[in-house]
Order: C-alpha cells, then sequence, then structure tokens
RNA sequence: GCACCCGUAGCUCAGCUGGAUAGAGCGCUGCCCUCCGAAGGCAGAGGCCAGAGGUUCGAAUCCUCUCGGGUGCGCCA
C-alpha cells in the first residue's frame, strides 16, 4: 500500500472525468502530475500540482482546472478537504483512519514492509567490487562493495529480479606481477633471501600464499625459468586472492550470486565475437588517434590501431581495442564482458566503480549501447574517495608501501554493521570522510547509534509491555490522535513511496537519511510523554490507548528493520 | 586543453529529476529527568543555494558562460 500512489490515481481518475465532461481536453499527458507531501504541513497532508502542470497543453486557467478538481475529491470519503492556494497547488487533507490504515500494513507484513513490485521482475545484473586479484581489499573498495550490495537489496526489494555479480581481472599484467610476487614468496619459503623491486608486491599478506605453494609443490619450482612455473603460479596466486576477496566480502555479509572470469573470455573467441558483432555494425576501424591535448606523454607518437567507433554512442573519441602489436587491450575484454551480460538477458545493467574511473564511462556506455542496440541501458555508478580519520589525523593509504587500510582492518575496528551504515550516509558520488572516533560514539551525530536507539527502545518498551501482557491492537486505533503521534504515522506512510523513489534513482543513502528522520520522530515523542502523560506508550489505566500505541511503535519498529534490511545492517534489540 | 563529478549555515551534508517561507547534525546560546532508557528532547541565533545571464506561472534543481575544487585523458588493468 502506497497512499501516495493511492492518492494519485484517485486525482488521475478525477481528472479522465473531467475529459469525459469536456472541461478538459481528451489529449492529456498525466505523467507530469505529482501528489507530494507539501514541504510546509500547514498547507495540508498532501499536494498535487495537477492544475499547474495542465493549465498550458489544456490552455485553460490553472484556478479553474484546480476548483473543478477539487469538487471531484471531495467526494471521496478519504478527503476531507482540498484547498486551492498560491498558483494553483491544490492542497488536500486526509482522514485519519486514511493515515491509520498503514499501521496494521506494516505490522502484517513486518521486515517486508514496502516491498515493492514496480521492477515487474526484470533483470539486472549488479556488478560490484571487481577489484583486481592482486590482495586484500582496502577501504576504497569497502564503499564500494556496501554501495553495491545494498543498492542490489534495494531492487530485489522494489521488485527486481536481481543478480549481484564479480567481475574478476585474471586475464591482464597484473596477475604476472602477482605471480612472480608470490614465486618471491614461495622462494623466501625456502630460505632463499629475496628483494622485492619495484613492479612487485611486497605486501605481507603474500606470504602465507608462498608457503602454502611449497606446501603444494615442495620445491620443484626452486631455480626454474617462469616458463616452468609461471602459467601454474598464476592460477595458484589469483585462486588464494579471490579467496581473500570472499573472506573479505563476508564479513561485511556480502555474498556475490556469479564471479565473473576475464580469463574466460580469452581463446573462446568471445572477444573476437563481440567485436564481429560490434565490426558488422561498421562500428571497427583501423586509424590513428590524435594526441591527447595538455598532458601529452613523452614518447607519444602516431600508431596505427584497431579503434571502436564510440563517438557514434556518446563518446568524446574513439577508443582503441588492440595494442600496436596486436595484443588487446583491457576495453576489449570488457567489451565481450559487457556483451555477455547483455547475452544472458539481463534489461538492465548497473556497474559499481571507483571515481578514478570517470573517464571510462562514456565508453562503456557506448559499447553497450551499440552491442545492444540501444535495448539495454547501463547505469554506472561511481564512488567518490574514502577519507579516514583517527584522533582528528588523517590516514594514508598507499598500496605500493603495501600499508594501506585493509577493510578487514576496519570492519575489526568498527563492526560491519557501523562499516555499511557509515558508508551509505553519503551519496555515492560525494566524498565520505570517515572518523573512527566518531563512528563509534554512542551519540546522536552517529546516525548509526541514533537509529538502532531507536529500535532498542521501542523492544524496550515491547518487552515491558509484555511484562505486564499487554499487546498491540491490530484494529481500531481510534485513539491515536495526537499530533505527534499522527506525525509519526505519516512518516511511516511516506516509507514505501521512498522506497521506490529510491530504487527508480539507484540511490540507497536516501533510507538510510530516512530512518535518521523516522528515529528523529520517534525519539521526538517519546520525550514529549515526559510533558504529556497522555501520549506515553504504556497507560496501565487505558489498555485500549496503550494497545494502539503499542501497534504505532511496532510498526515503527517494523519500518526501521525493513530499512536497515537493506542496507545490511542488523538491527539491535538492546543497547550495551 | 578536453571530459566527468562537485560547489547549499562557521563545519559535515540532505533537498523527493521544476513547486509554496531552502532543511538536518555538529559547533554556539538557553531550557527539560520524582517519569516507558537524558545514550534523549525543546527553543534561539546562523543563508545573495559560488557568480552572471537564460528557459516559465515557478529554478538550489534545467540550458549557456565565468570562477573555484576533485578525478581522469593512446601500447595500466
Amino acid at each position: 500500500m502506497n497512499l501516495f500512489a493511492d492518492i494519485r490515481t484517485l486525482v488521475l481518475d478525477a481528472l479522465t472525468q473531467m475529459q469525459t465532461a469536456g472541461d478538459l481536453p481528451a489529449e492529456l499527458d498525466f505523467s507530469n502530475v505529482s501528489v507530494e507531501p507539501p514541504r510546509d504541513p500547514l498547507h495540508g497532508d498532501m499536494a498535487t500540482n495537477a492544475a499547474m502542470v495542465l493549465a498550458k497543453p489544456a490552455k485553460v486557467n490553472p484556478r479553474m482546472i484546480a476548483e473543478k478538481l477539487a469538487q471531484l475529491l471531495q467526494g471521496d470519503t478519504r478527503i476531507i478537504s482540498a484547498d486551492v492556494a498560491g498558483p494553483g497547488f491544490l492542497n488536500l487533507r486526509l482522514e485519519t483512519t486514511a493515515w491509520l490504515a498503514i499501521i496494521p500494513e506494516a505490522l502484517s507484513k513486518g521486515a517486508d514492509f514496502g516491498r515493492s513490485d514496480m521492477g515487474a521482475n526484470k533483470r539486472v545484473n549488479v556488478e560490484y567490487v571487481s577489484a583486481n586479484p592482486t590482495g586484500p581489499l582496502h577501504v576504497g573498495h569497502t564503499r564500494g562493495a556496501v554501495f553495491g550490495d545494498a543498492l542490489a537489496s534495494l531492487l530485489d526489494f522494489a521488485g527486481y529480479d536481481v543478480t549481484r555479480e564479480y567481475y574478476i581481472n585474471d586475464g591482464g599484467a597484473q596477475v604476472d606481477v602477482l605471480a612472480r610476487s608470490v614465486y618471491l614468496r614461495y622462494l623466501e619459503a625456502h630460505g632463499q633471501e629475496v628483494a622485492f623491486e619495484d613492479g612487485t608486491y611486497p605486501g605481507d599478506y603474500l606470504i602465507a600464499v608462498g608457503d602454502a605453494l611449497k606446501a603444494k609443490v615442495g620445491d620443484a619450482y626452486v631455480d626454474q625459468p617462469e616458463a616452468v612455473w609461471l602459467a601454474d603460479v598464476r592460477v595458484f596466486a589469483t585462486d588464494a586472492m579471490m579467496d581473500l576477496v570472499r573472506k573479505d566480502l563476508g564479513s561485511l555479509g556480502i555474498k556475490m550470486d556469479h564471479f565473473f572470469s576475464e580469463k574466460s573470455l580469452y581463446g573462446t573467441g568471445a572477444i573476437e565475437g563481440a567485436l564481429d558483432n560490434l565490426d558488422a555494425k561498421g562500428l571497427i576501424y583501423e586509424g590513428v588517434l590524435e594526441p591527447p591535448k595538455g598532458k601529452k606523454p613523452d614518447d607519444w607518437e602516431p600508431r596505427e590501431q584497431t579503434l571502436f567507433k564510440s563517438t557514434l554512442h556518446g563518446d568524446d573519441v574513439d577508443r582503441p581495442v588492440k595494442k600496436s602489436d596486436g595484443a588487446w587491450t583491457y576495453f576489449a575484454p570488457d567489451i565481450a564482458y559487457h556483451n555477455n551480460k547483455i547475452e544472458r538477458g539481463f534489461d538492465l545493467l548497473i556497474d559499481i566503480l571507483g571515481a578514478d574511473h570517470g573517464g571510462y564511462v562514456k565508453r562503456m556506455k557506448a559499447a553497450v549501447s551499440a552491442l545492444s542496440d540501444g535495448r539495454v541501458p547501463l547505469d554506472i555508478k561511481l564512488t567518490q574517495l574514502v577519507k579516514l580519520y583517527k584522533n582528528g589525523e588523517p590516514f594514508k593509504m598507499s598500496k605500493r608501501a603495501g600499508t594501506f587500510v585493509t577493510l578487514a582492518d576496519l570492519v575489526e575496528q568498527v563492526g560491519p554493521d557501523v562499516t555499511r551504515f557509515v558508508m551509505l550516509t553519503r551519496k555515492n558520488d560525494a566524498p565520505l570522510d570517515f572518523d573512527f572516533d566518531k563512528v563509534t560514539e554512542q551519540s546522536k551525530d552517529n546516525p548509526v547509534f541514533y537509529v538502532q536507539y531507536a529500535h532498542a527502545r521501542i523492544n524496550s518498551v515491547l518487552r515491558k509491555a509484555a511484562d505486564l501482557k499487554i499487546s498491540p491492537a491490530d484494529q481500531g486505533l481510534s485513539t491515536l490522535q495526537h499530533v505527534g503521534e499522527l506525525n509519526l504515522v505519516k512518516k511511516l506512510a511516506e516509507w514505501p513511496r521512498l522506497l521506490e523513489l529510491a530504487a527508480k534513482h539507484n540511490e540507497p543513502h536516501r533510507i538510510a537519511f530516512y530512518l535518521y528522520e523516522l528515529a528523529s520522530e520517534f525519539h521526538s515523542l517519546w520525550n514529549l510523554g515526559k510533558e504529556e502523560q497522555a501520549v506515553r506508550f504504556l497507560q496501565e489505566e487505558n489498555l485500549v490507548a496503550t494497545g494502539d500505541k503499542l501497534a504505532l511503535i511496532s510498526a515503527v519498529k517494523a519500518t526501521v528493520a525493513a530499512g536497515l534490511g537493506i542496507l545490511g545492517v542488523t538491527p539491535i534489540d538492546e543497547m550495551r
């Protein structure tokens, strides 16, 4: 149930009636007609812009439309009043009973409250993390991981058929580097002195992998040329790294549906097939690119390469798919990978990438547009940097030095729930300050705590109610009349609408902000109980009112649980 | 030089794809525990929405330009 959608339907019905009656022309587009909560609650419960949106195309005075519409709407039992205001707003006041209907809805659905079918079971592929399998995940990956996972849950909740996917970059030169680094650790395990030169990964996390390689192959690779061991060690090392990645993701409660290996694209004709596909559309040619302006590489010289005509699909310059030596560029397997997603029949593709991949967005969109003939939309969400602070001092992370802050460090110090919630309190394209001290603090400037506190308080009341043998009412609810209570009910009624908006825009952070506002309304009502006896939740001398109030806060609890569930955060029942 | 993201209170950020008098937290000034958890609540001060044009009934939101910050820019993935 979405009360805003219901009322919008009511408005549209009335508009259709007006068309039949000849008050409005027959051909009108109603898609811009909205029903929203007004910014100022004094204006009413809901407002519609119908008259202003339609005035021009209908060539009718907006106030005339609004007044006629108001008359029709007042016939509905849920509407108390419909007043024309300002340039043509129609402000609606709704019967309290219409609002209260949200409570039994929330109680019966529980943590599924707000689930929507707007996705119509469309198949969506959310690709996220996709970190190179060369080491443990660090803080930057963590944000992408949390964002992608919450977005996937959000879309699932909104009725999409979601696949969570990880693309393993195990085909490029960085895996050779990894293999050589592991080989050095392997030699070390055999007692040799080794030096980690530039271009190798010196991190400690490879020591165990070297040991494991020794346990597997003994001394078979010692002092052997690369040709003997490289291929095998590549596989061994990437497997070990992916185990690490899976473990890291697991510590945040993230489980992928599918891991897709870049390597599986080679030697199977997948890359060639995807490029043939583009070639057949006349989008592949041999040519020479202009040098990049401003920052010209020292060794730049014109070279003929195989190029993809991405400019025909919105890119700024055409992009090479083959290097001058005939090998694929990294872009080629990525084209093939996305082609594979299209072939698997997804209706919508979403990639979550770090902000440093910004230059990559247009070309990938161009590729998907070309490959699917515009059928499959690709939305690319970039996650901005995370700046870490402790004691007011910024942390540095440097992968090269092997001293980066890892996902595991983060989760170990603040826990998965805090990590997830904090990462979701910013829009994905805004930088995020992550302060170790603030996020573990138990006060209201810590949003995680604040929301959890509301949930715990509700539980506390429900526990006491259970001791008193009072349970939440499942009908009636007519004693809920206080403005503080009704404000909370109205906030609850926004949840189904908010969820659909968040899903439509692929913005899970809206849920975090909503939960904070909901918690705030709840805390406010709680404190009001100190001054006004009548709004205290437990009233032993008035069991009917208590039952109604318990129903209200149980509905809040269900909504918090539903929202936190999407964010992947566990609601807590008791503060400790 | 070009592309993308961004610019909103002293600070950190929301602002529901164009709606009415622009919101929240922190910080600052005051209040509120005989009480279901004060780990909270209430109130006040604080704004040229970077700037200038434009689009229209209406702009923080859309378009153009300027200024300022971030990210990236052919044989790295």
